[in-house]
DNA sequence: TCCATTCCATACGATACCGTATGGAACACG
DNA sequence: CGTGTTCCATACGGTATCGTATGGAATGGA
């Protein structure tokens, strides 16, 4: 596979292009312009080739896309499993570390990405399959987690779908802080998502009608 | 103004167009196609004119989407003051009200433009600027209301914090449940956010890093 | 009536992009 | 050496869009 140093070294001596370096190009470029800025010309410039080479190694832009989609699918499923592995007696530190991974200032471009395919599944229904999927799998394990902490099935599921809308919205805001006052911000809430039972849910959730 | 009526009528008999109406359809644009779809031709054609109207109006694009996102933000800040207008002994009752209103499913459309409008502001600093804004103001709007239930300064910044971030992160997400179920999970949800004091978030704070 | 203003249509050049057709260079292999 | 395969360059037609230039219809006032 062409490495990122082919893309300094004259057009001769580099290594040939395969599928999955188009794919990693396309992921970069979505990372940056958004999936409406994925072009094969200018991924095709990027990877200083035209686009004579894409439409050797693809069909169309749609089966590219496909293949990106599918790349990511894979890819956050392996990861998914990776990270929320249950380590008996810390749970509480995995839950940590997933809000953590994906509200990280550090993981600015995994942030970029997942953002980039999220809008991308607002206008693309099958887009929109692969991320329920997605999603299915990881609400899943950190309900696991919080279930191993002790939480009834239904505290645990609203939990695990609060944390992770917690970090995608998050990512999304724009908050005027100090970065140390930032990070005492998300460290606080963290430890709120992950901490202990709350007040008995289903009662709160009554009154929301009852008031 | 043109009403959506005029577009129904022949061009002869129609209220001619002005800058509201080019930026009303604008919004209405980029909440079906994002950011990205916002295209002069294709706004002319919606409104049934070519786009020799739109440069009468409009200087260019730019100026197009430099009106549209001011009056978002207008329309934004004057909504939050409405919404969150402090009802003394009702303050739980606005908190759950704003959650509702941003997760509730019969407002697709303002989702889709506070998502259009975000995503945009991924890749416009200037965008970024105004959606701090508007996030600055929401979060002191929810913040104040948490502080009237007696929470502490920094509790209260924290729960305003992850209520936003939740709404917008929940619009995100493609949860594979029965609408009853999606609602229950909100509801149970929405009652944690805006329920009582939770444990001491410094100490689960200061065990992030201590386990 | 004449004229200025408002609002829009039409036509144009320029750019970016899609997908196709075709040729060529490098390389492996018999 | 000849040949097939792999990978890419080039050239082309077609579409969508931007911004400009210019003319025209309708309207209200002098």
């Amino acid at each position: 596979m062409a490495t990122v140093n082919d893309l300094n070294r004259p057009p001769s001596e580099r290594t040939p292009l395969d599928r999955s370096a188009w794919i990693e190009a396309a992921i970069e470029l979505i990372a940056s312009e958004g999936i409406a800025g994925l072009r094969i010309e200018t991924l095709a410039r990027r990877l200083r080739v035209t686009k004579g080479s894409f439409y050797w190694h693809f069909r169309d832009r749609r089966s590219l896309q496909q293949a990106l989609l599918e790349h990511w699918r894979e890819g956050r499923i392996r990861d998914i499993h990776k990270q929320t592995r249950a380590i008996p007696g810390h749970e509480a530190e995995q839950l940590r570390h997933v809000i953590d991974v994906y509200s990280a200032s550090r993981n600015r471009k995994g942030i970029l990405i997942e953002l980039a395919i999220r809008e991308w599944a607002q206008r693309d229904s099958e887009v929109a399959e692969v991320v329920a999927e997605v999603d299915a799998i990881r609400l899943a394990c950190a309900r696991d987690l919080f279930l191993a902490l002790g939480l009834t099935e239904e505290e645990a599921t609203a939990r695990a779908t609060l944390l992770y809308a917690y970090v995608f919205g998050f990512s999304l805001m724009h908050v005027e802080r100090m970065p140390q006052e930032i990070e005492r911000l998300k460290t606080r809430i963290a430890g709120w998502i992950t901490g202990p039972a709350a007040n008995d849910p289903l009662e709160s959730g009554e009154r929301l009608h009852a008031e």
